[in-house]
DNA sequence: TTTTAAGGTGACCACCTGGTCACATTATGG
DNA sequence: CCATAATGTGACCAGGTGGTCACCTTAAAA
């Protein structure tokens, strides 16, 4: 059995919680702005104004470190489904579609940085485990849609013609596009997602739920 | 007036046209395999079996040989996009739509490695002059779809409720994920893109556009 | 106060990077 | 056959990487 490297060493838990804050928000800084590869340790270092060798007496190594943010990233992601899902009880199908974009675009302001992670991890490669990370987020909108698909559809609210895995396909697409243009504006297509107003952000995502339904329903 | 460093120098056109190609070839596959900052020089000489000061007498640098390698890219799409364009007179909007799709995947699979390098340079930062590179991609799209558009909506082919910029959005994070799921294919959410038959791949790009359609038509 | 353990440090290591340059090799043309 | 120019070469450079470890400091226990 080998060992994981998978957590923090004890002597990171240790540490005064306002210490463990401070390293990760340098680590997430540090990764949301290098991705993984090009992140440096002595970068991070640097930030925080301790010694390399303290770095590496809480994990083991980079990777550790890494997974670490990673998990800290997915933590929150859950949290945020969780609340989502708890406030949207008794919409429609297509209405909890709207629920989850606006969740989404919550997500991105409040933590733009695990989010510029996520990017990154989605197209960089020799991330450690990147599939499994990656797998572990998408797991969230599967999960979300796929028995809601199946149950719109029993429902009637949704064309019998298509198989629930393209519904779920589209509609992660065009939420997943839409929060990519949002944080990532050269993406949009000059559609100006990013410096919008609340408003006239909501009034966007309510058109293109509309367009949704319209393409979806029988 | 600096100097750009963004061809070739002289030497590299008089080689000879087969050691050009390799050499092409050679920094094609680094970069896609490895993406701009990670690509090495090291490696790419290794896999040629020629000294790293040749390649420096054919490029000024790295990023000269990265942007000569982008511009053989765009060169193709703008071929394939000229081709596109002659064969599909006639068809309606979201006929026409179809025909992009399938010219993306036709792409794809024809130059699999630069498409690899697109997604990379999506994603990637520090690439030299990314926004520029990828703007010139992106306008082939733009270019394509958005006097089309215009012109679908004058024939009352578009609810007139819809701005041409909002529609142009959609189509493009459509088509743009199913490629993206084609060749990336942990992105595809269980739809299984890449193992699929041409058949059934025509047959699931049908029945996206039919959504497409019913939720964009008035 | 002394002993012992934990936490913190930064010089150092091997390795890799993009880029250079004095030199060797080859081709050209007089 | 020689002179000259063009092409090819790889040891070498400065600078960066992830990671280590002998040493120092601090704190708690005895």
């Amino acid at each position: 059995m080998e060992k994981c490297f998978t957590e923090p060493k004890p002597t990171f838990f240790n540490l005064p919680p306002e210490k463990q804050e401070n390293i990760l928000a340098a680590a997430v800084a540090e990764f949301a702005e290098q991705g993984y590869q090009r992140a440096s340790v002595n970068s991070i270092v640097r930030r925080l104004g301790i010694a390399k060798g303290s770095l590496y007496q809480y994990f083991d190594n980079k990777e550790a470190l890494f997974l670490h943010v990673f998990d800290q990233f997915t933590r929150k992601v859950k949290q945020q489904v969780k609340k989502s899902v708890a406030e949207s009880q008794g919409h429609d199908f297509f209405l909890l579609t709207r629920e989850a974009l606006l969740a989404g675009i919550d997500f991105i302001v409040e933590y733009p940085e695990f989010f510029q992670i996520y990017l990154k991890v989605l197209f960089e490669q020799d991330v450690p485990r990147r599939e499994e990370l990656v797998a572990r987020v998408r797991l969230f909108s599967l999960e979300y849609f796929g028995p809601l698909c199946e149950l719109a559809k029993e429902q009637g609210m949704l064309r019998q013609d298509l198989s629930c895995r393209l519904v779920v396909f589209l509609l992660d697409a065009t939420l997943d596009r839409f929060l990519q243009a949002y944080a990532q504006p050269y993406l949009d297509g000059g559609l100006g997602l990013a410096g919008m107003s609340r408003e006239r952000l909501h009034a966007e995502i309510d058109t293109v739920i509309t367009v949704l339904r319209n393409g979806l329903q029988p």
